[in-house]
DNA sequence: ATTTTTGTTCGTGTTTTTACGAACAACTAG
DNA sequence: CTAGTTGTTCGTAAAAACACGAACAAAAAT
């Protein structure tokens, strides 16, 4: 077994196609990316789960970096990253060769 | 909660995504699209896994649909599944609008 | 000061993923 | 027939993902 071979893009990529490797989470990002933002009890009323599950999918894309939420009280505002998502883009175009 | 809003295509991206979900698996898949076909053995080599686990995230790999495996005894040649990885570029390309 | 609204966090349990080494399978070479 | 080569499968173990309900937090409304 050789050295590690492993860019620092393909891992970048790894982690951003791992956020979106649930039916539940792409359903989000789609969402976001047509109209950038969203509460997160609009969310809860169209999926077919808790809203702590919910929750917890929104966290993961979150740490990803795909998303990011402000708080107004009481509710919460997700959006996409916009940076992060334009980044993802131009990895995905690369690796995809499109 | 309401009725299941997820769609078809975007269960199937998500599928792909979660197969290009792990760094090992992004640098096959890499590989693979520039250069169509390789050995297991060859893999096996460069990256820094024991070859049953490699063995393992090629199955997964192949179970996704994004590549396939012919025996050419002794050893195994893997290609990009073209159908389905053409498949995959239409797919990511919809969903990122690129 | 309560109650209500909206989400997150916590505790729990199940399932899946990831990784390793040993054992096995299939075919070739000596 | 016995080595050797190349991968897969099996057995195992540890970690992470997924889902739920209960409890909690923060601010607004009553």
């Amino acid at each position: 077994m050789g050295k590690e071979q492993i860019t620092e893009e393909q891992k970048k990529v790894a982690r951003y196609a791992k956020a979106m490797g649930h039916p539940i989470r792409m359903y989000v990002l789609e969402l976001l990316s047509k109209q950038s933002c969203c509460y997160s009890g609009d969310l809860s009323e169209e999926l077919p789960i808790v809203k702590s599950t919910l929750s917890q999918h929104l966290k993961e894309l979150k740490s990803a970096g795909l998303i990011q939420g402000e708080i107004e009280t009481p509710r919460v505002k997700y959006c996409i990253n916009k940076e992060n998502w334009a980044e993802a883009q131009q990895l995905f175009k690369q690796f995809l060769k499109i």
